[in-house]
RNA sequence: GCGAAUGUGGCGGAAUUGGUAGACGCGCCAGACUUAGGAUCUGGUGGGGCAACCCGUGCGAGUUCGAGUCUCGCCUUUCGCACCA
């Protein structure tokens, strides 16, 4: 056996080794229970980041280590290749994006390789390739015949310089990020997924998903968000028989109702501006609104009275209407009753505006003053000042309104949704295209399937000036289907969300021509472990769920929840460091160029860039992103410690859900670590094969360590397969080296215990550095694989001891440590702790008044 | 504002069911080996006393024989949502 850890070799050798045996590729096998491990697969941006390595090793470590437990593992990898950084990186370098993304697909896909993920690559897929996004488009069309995918005018940011749709995170300060020019508002048709159909059952299911983290349950029931409440109806003289509608939680204060607020762009506001310029240039203020999303939720309440009244749907009185910048016309009907008594906003927009005030809820020992806002005033009480509903409690008076408001077809119960339909159109080029035909004859004609897939053109340019499919007359011109005649081509893309919605599942059949899915879909789905970042959370995970829901209606699939359980991985953070320019722009400096500097005495640290030796401020630790320049090129570890090194760091500076920081000196240590285990192995095996292990012959200090050994390997399946605490399985077979350091090895039966020692902490450690556990299970003298070998089983007899340590407490203070026999009686302990003479002194003279013994624990004396 | 998480040595973290606080690692200190070490090995390392012992898990109360862990009230930091009627 070598003497060096050389990983370049070992890694080298052990990833050939996989590679021949196909070790990694997974067949359907029925007499065998599955495991399909799914990581979220990235987007090709062009190399790994340490999110990615983090990521796939905790799901690596999970598939090697079910796979040794009996499981046929499958665990595939993908490109979530469409998307806006490719066509910026085409404007930047003049190539067009599919070569970019191909390119970077290599590059990243031999990083993926050098890492030792053990991956069945025979199923990848690129979702930027026709194979892949036809069954986008195919399904898309079953989605349109069911009603599911429907056309509907949208609002949208626009550049006009760009001639783009931007996203929400592109309008900077009401600005599009790349031109700078003011971003407008515009209406156009786009496609729209009836997410909201399944908008119940998509929040009843998360009750029974208890293997998803409570967070992300939470986060997706809020964003589902759920409300019931009472849909009332206010008459009015506008047009025949004019209702305005508005949704309420709390039709229990309808009596107090002292005003209506509707939306800027609400019907009612829109007639009432004709012919009040005023008004209408109000309108067109509320409609721009504020920049960021966030400044809505402070901004002041304005409004302005349209001079229009309604008729409360109880009492028949006249109720003014008034056009409010904080009702949102996305949310039930645009409309709210205003009832400044019982709500925040309501009561700041009557302070503001002097209207009525009229408390109609009341709250047992409180007392309502209209001069200021309290907290409680909108807490649930009894309804005082309401005619009929006088005395009733939130419920019953809820019901009463509803009976009454709806005897008089002015009002129903109502559950409304926060959740709103998925608009999927993009106009974007490096996407994939949606399977539509405009014909001046026949209008909107959808792609007949035999016409897919319709591929999308790899060698445009994008030049910034909109959408170059636009300019692509190959693509554009079109016979239409039904007609014949000359027609053009939807040019929107799809949101590249589509993309990621289901393959998961085609990973089970990626080689199928055919058909989208297939029979193996059965076998391998749901998947039994998806592990990715909670940035995922909602959308992702939701569109996911909802495609699913969508399949198994068409009858593709027999279940509704893709992902049985779900793990989201911590960030890694790094420390950031810059220096404030005179304009006042920060400039950040990649910690790898800076040097820290610690006085032993104060702990002050103190940076400064290698470069020029000045100083440099740090920014404490921070998620590691490109904008801080903080990030740490997981190649360049790879390159200079191995893949087994990045990995043990990774896995050990952190349990996997918490975030990780980055630390230089702790990936020195794992380094260390393997080349402790490695030189322990060598000296062990140098010595010659190690006899038969005598089970029955062994000393006290032998069985001690032979327990150690087996106790490590009861923990280490533990935290891997049930707590996922891969920290602390490291540091128990960190532990475990520790003692064997530390045994003395005089006899012959000594090595034994030492060679089972080794093999267990190998085998233990295998799942998080596979190269190194591979050659070193052959130095142990092994001859299977270490990847096809059986997890092995802790040795009952093994754990079992004679004797055990207790803990004396006297008053809950430690004060001695003794051993009795396992099986020891309460009187045993009881007079082996009164015979410890650090016992004796603090029980003094007092009387024993109470005694709590907890077997093979701990014992408290209370004098 | 609402919701969730979080707080433990110089640092990352451990303590799984209310039962030895600080495992394991980093860093630091001392020593060994060495021409040398930023390699390796050995020992030490929460604070105060340097002994017995006392004090210590964000702060304040409580429950308990016993609280990092449970209850109540505050505070910190992080994340998510944010005029949702």
């Amino acid at each position: 056996m070598q003497e060096r850890y050389e990983p370049a070799a070992i890694e080298a050798e052990a990833q050939h080794y996989w590679d021949q045996q196909h070790s990694f590729e997974a067949k359907e096998d029925p007499s065998r229970p599955k495991y399909y491990c799914l990581c979220m697969f990235p987007y090709p941006s062009g190399r790994l980041h340490m999110g990615h390595v983090r990521n796939y090793t905790i799901g690596d470590v999970l598939a090697r280590f079910m796979r040794m437990n009996g499981r046929n593992v499958l665990q595939p990898m993908g490109w979530d290749a469409f998307g806006l950084p490719a066509e910026n990186a085409a404007m930047a370098n003049g190539v067009p994006p599919a070569k970019w993304t191909l390119e970077n697909i290599a590059h990243m896909k031999a990083q993926l390789k050098s890492l030792g993920y053990g991956l069945d690559w025979s199923r990848e897929l690129t979702t930027c390739l026709p194979e892949y996004y036809r069954w986008n488009q195919w399904l898309f069309l079953r989605m349109l015949e069911k009603g599911i995918a429907y056309l509907k005018t949208g609002v949208v940011n626009w550049d006009p310089v760009d001639k783009t749709v931007l996203a929400n995170e592109q309008v900077i300060d009401g600005r599009g990020w790349r031109t700078g020019a003011m971003v407008e508002k515009r209406e156009i048709p786009m496609y729209y997924l009836k997410i909201t159909a399944y908008a119940e059952d998509l929040l009843d299911a998360l009750k029974d998903m208890q293997d998803w983290p409570e967070r992300v349950r939470i986060m997706q029931a809020n964003w589902i968000g759920r409300s019931e409440g009472v849909r009332l109806g206010f008459p009015h003289s506008v047009g025949e028989g004019g209702i305005l509608h508005v949704f309420t939680t709390r039709a229990d204060t309808i009596m107090g109702v002292t005003f209506c607020a509707v939306a800027a762009e609400h019907p009612l506001a829109i007639h009432a501006a004709q012919g009040n310029p005023q008004l209408a240039a109000f309108i067109e203020e509320c409609k721009r609104g504020p920049a960021v999303e966030a400044e809505l939720a402070t901004q002041e309440k304005k409004g302005m009275a349209t001079g229009l009244y309604v008729r409360h749907p109880i009492s028949g009185e006249p109720v003014p209407v008034w056009v409010g910048n904080y009702v949102l016309m996305s949310y039930g009907d645009g409309a709210v009753m205003g009832v400044p008594a019982h709500d925040e906003r309501d009561f700041e927009f009557a302070k503001k505006y002097r209207l009525p005030i009229k408390p109609v809820i009341a709250v047992p020992g409180r007392v309502y003053s209209a001069a200021a806002w309290e907290p409680w005033y909108s807490d649930h009480g009894r309804c005082v000042d309401s005619g009929a509903y006088d005395g009733l409690e939130y419920q019953a008076a809820v019901d009463a309104v509803a009976r009454d408001s709806s005897a008089k077809g002015l009002g129903e119960k109502r559950t409304i949704w926060r959740l709103r339909d998925w608009g999927i159109s993009r106009q974007r080029y490096w996407g994939c295209p949606i399977p539509i035909i405009h014909c001046k004859n026949c209008g909107v004609v959808p792609v007949p399937d035999e016409q897919l897939p319709v591929v999308l053109p790899v060698d445009l340019v994008p030049d910034g000036s909109g959408n170059p499919l636009l300019k692509c007359a190959a693509f554009l011109n079109v016979k239409c289907p039904k007609c014949g005649a000359d027609a053009r081509r939807e040019t929107d893309t799809m949101d590249t969300f589509v993309d990621s919605s289901w393959y998961y599942l085609r990973f089970a059949c990626a080689d199928n021509d055919h058909a989208m899915l297939d029979h193996r879909v059965q076998y391998w789905l749901p998947v039994d472990q998806y592990i990715g970042g909670i940035e995922h959370a909602i959308l992702h995970l939701l569109y996911a769920r909802f495609w699913t829901r969508f399949l198994k209606d068409m009858g593709a699939v027999s279940f509704k929840e893709p992902f049985a359980r779900l793990f989201t991985q911590g960030m890694v953070l790094n420390e950031v460091f810059f220096r404030k320019a005179d304009s006042g722009r920060l400039q950040y400096f990649n910690p790898a160029d800076v040097n820290v500097t610690v006085d032993k005495a104060t702990h002050r640290r103190e940076a400064m860039l290698r470069s020029d030796g000045k100083q440099v401020e740090s920014g404490g630790v921070v998620t590691m992103s490109k904008s801080k320049n903080n990030g740490v090129d997981p190649q360049v570890l790879v390159d200079e410690f191995g893949a087994d090194t990045a990995r043990l760091f990774m896995m050990f500076a952190a349990p996997p859900e918490q975030t990780l920081e980055w630390s230089d000196e702790g990936v020195q240590g794992a380094f260390r670590f393997i080349k402790r285990l490695w030189k322990a192995v060598y000296e062990h095996v140098s010595a010659g094969p190690a006899q038969r292990l005598e089970k029955a012959m062994l000393t006290e200090a032998q069985r001690a360590l032979r327990r150690h050994s087996h106790q490590t390997l009861a923990k280490v399946a533990d935290d891997f397969g049930r707590r996922r605490t891969f920290n602390t399985a490291i540091a128990a077979v960190m532990e475990l080296l520790n003692a064997v350091a530390r045994h003395p090895q005089t006899g012959a039966q000594d090595r034994s215990i030492v060679q089972e020692a080794l093999e267990i902490a190998v085998m233990s450690l295998s799942p998080i550095i596979p190269h190194a556990a591979h050659a070193l299970w052959r130095e142990l003298g092994r001859r299977t694989a270490m990847i096809d070998e059986t997890w092995l089983q802790p040795d009952e007899q093994a754990l079992q001891s004679s004797t055990v340590q207790m803990v004396v407490q006297v008053n809950g203070k430690l004060r001695a440590h003794i051993t009795v026999a396992v099986d020891a009686d309460e009187a045993a302990i009881r007079s082996t702790a009164l015979a410890d003479a650090n016992v004796q002194k603090f029980i003094g003279t007092g009387a024993i008044r109470k005694l709590i013994v907890v077997r093979g624990k701990l014992l408290n004396i209370v004098v």
